[in-house]
RNA sequence: GGGCCGUUAGCUCAAUCUGGCAGAGCAGCGGACUCUUAAUCCGAAGGUUAUAGGUUCAAUUCCUAUACGGCCCA
């Protein structure tokens, strides 16, 4: 069998050993980035000193050229890429020897003055040098990188490794997250924490995972969403709380799909869908300009401006003028399977009209939903847990929020009737025992706590990582997550 | 769940249509080289063509199934 690269390795690795060198050590001191040394040396070269200022800096080895009696290291650090050049009349014997078994890949320590070179390149020049980590196998190619979707995703370490922008991405979300923070923070709101393990999965219309607890022997469920245990702490007297957490739901993977994602809900108190649509506006616009700089973003090729106002626009009107289904059509049920059959839209034979118009929403009105729009008064059946309209009682007080023809975000006036809201529930179960797996169960212990008292309450949820991808122009949801569900590759380790 | 496409050296890709010795660049290996930036020059290597079957004198190439992935649809 043929010597591979990381059996060479491996050899250098127990020469180092043999040799009584700790090719593992952790006792290198770093006394800078490679971004402040660079800074520091193109801000204030004089500051470098006579003398020569010593740093000491430590990374990941990216390029190597060699020439015999000398050669430059490239390598990076979580702040960039800086390069040492080592000379042989300029080190000790035995750590010039060191730098000619040093492979790309393994963490080195470079200890040296900064001087320019020819290329007028800030430059360390090793009076030391250390190996920090040995890397046993060869990363991906130095000009290429790394494209294959799936080695991307499931060894996403390459990935960030080869790939600056995969990187970039990830700094962004965490920036846009802390954003969310922030503007709710500065709102008085509470960030909490509620069960992700629940007995009754509930707040959503999606199929939980399910689980089991030994000690307890007792089913569970993954939750499918914090909505019930939010509003009980609104019971309780938080009247501004959020949570930005991992929901669950059995469901299948696509570009817009993971089955566990991160989702922001928050709910105030006194307040109404009216209210969490402005609020909405406002948290959308600065977000965008703390993290982007601007509110005009570009996603996937489409100017999209998300500096209020937003346009609102009911349910029904947006059929009508967006979809062409009239708005005498909307209460006829036969009529409206009439025109899901004209316009290929598949229903199941024994959906009601509420879900029957959300469907021909998707599918007739979504996709042109390009600028921020809010659609606003669904259709009660759908909405079991949102307040009904005073106006007309057939339809909540409830909007989602599209961009770029999708979903990002679900708000209403919450249901605080108790009586009402068990009701509900009563109507979900009816639809769960006539085979609809997403339907609601019934939660006595939940309509208790609105039995104690839920104050005029508005909520919303948000997806995070829809709106990562929208800022960070990601075509699939798996550019936005660091490490997507993919089926299991059976690489028989274990 | 359905349709289409893909899986070839560590990485990025050829060769597949029309079956006939599986190739290149980078990385790695040996050598030269004390200012390189995808360094350069010389040399020698590197393959279960995803897996399992089938057709054929001959299969990376055609057929079937499976696995994994991508895109689109549900």
């Amino acid at each position: 069998m043929a010597t591979s690269e990381t059996d060479i390795r491996r050899q250098k690795l127990e020469n180092l050993r043999g040799a009584g060198k700790d090719p593992y050590p952790n006792d290198f001191a770093v006394t800078h980035t490679a971004a402040r040394i660079l800074d520091q040396a193109a801000v204030d070269p004089e500051s470098l000193g006579e003398e020569g200022q010593v740093f000491s800096t430590a990374g990941r080895l990216m390029g190597v050229n060699r020439f015999g009696k000398a050669a430059f290291f490239r390598f990076k650090d979580r702040t960039g890429q800086i390069q040492a050049y080592v000379r042989r009349d300029k080190l000790p014997e035995e750590v010039f020897a060191l730098s000619k078994d040093l492979d790309m890949g393994d963490f080195i320590g470079v200890t040296g003055p900064v001087f320019k070179t020819r290329a007028g390149e800030w430059t360390i020049l090793a009076t030391d040098l250390k190996l920090l980590a040995k890397a046993l196998r060869p990363l991906p190619e130095k000009f290429h990188g790394l494209k294959d979707p799936e080695k991307r995703y499931r060894q996403r370490y390459l990935d960030l490794i080869m790939n600056p922008e995969v990187r970039e991405t990830f700094v962004r979300r965490s920036r846009i997250t802390a954003g969310v923070r922030e503007f709710l923070a500065s709102r008085d709101f509470l960030e909490v924490e509620t069960p992700m393990m629940q007995v009754i999965p509930g707040g959503a219309e999606a199929e939980p995972f399910r689980t089991h607890h030994n000690a307890l022997d007792m089913d569970m469920y993954l939750r499918i969403a914090p909505e019930l245990y939010l509003k009980r702490l609104v019971v309780g007297g938080m009247e501004r709380v959020f949570e930005i957490n991992r929901n669950f739901r059995n469901e299948g993977i696509s570009t817009q799909h993971n089955p566990e994602f991160t989702m922001l809900e928050f709910y105030q108190a006194y307040a109404t869908y009216e209210d969490l649509m402005d609020l909405t506006e406002e948290m959308l616009s600065s977000v965008a300009a703390d993290v982007l700089g601007a509110t005009l973003i570009t996603y996937q090729g489409q100017e999209i401006e998300l500096a209020p106002p937003y346009r609102r626009i009911s349910l029904a009107e947006a059929l009508a003028r967006i979809g062409g289904v009239a708005q005498e059509d909307q209460g006829d049920r036969e009529r409206l399977l009439e025109i899901a059959r004209e316009r290929g839209v598949t229903l199941t034979k024994t959906a009601k009209i509420g879900k029957i118009l959300t469907k021909l929403f998707d599918a007739l009105v979504e996709p042109k939903l390009i600028a921020p729009t809010f659609i606003t008064h669904y259709p009660v059946e759908i909405s079991p847990l949102s307040r009904r309209n005073a106006q007309d009682p057939s339809v909540v007080d409830r909007f989602e929020l599209f961009i770029a023809g999708r979903e990002l975000a679900n708000g209403f006036s919450e249901l605080n009737d108790p009586d009402d809201q068990r009701g509900r529930f009563m109507d979900q179960v009816r639809e769960r025992d006539a085979g609809d797996a997403e339907a609601h169960f019934m939660d006595e212990d939940y309509v208790e706590a609105l039995e104690y008292g839920l104050p005029p309450t508005a909520g919303e949820g948000i997806g995070m990582d829809r709106l990562v991808m929208l800022l960070t122009d990601a075509a699939s949801i798996r550019e936005v997550i660091l490490f997507p569900h993919m089926r299991n590759a059976d690489k028989g380790s274990r």
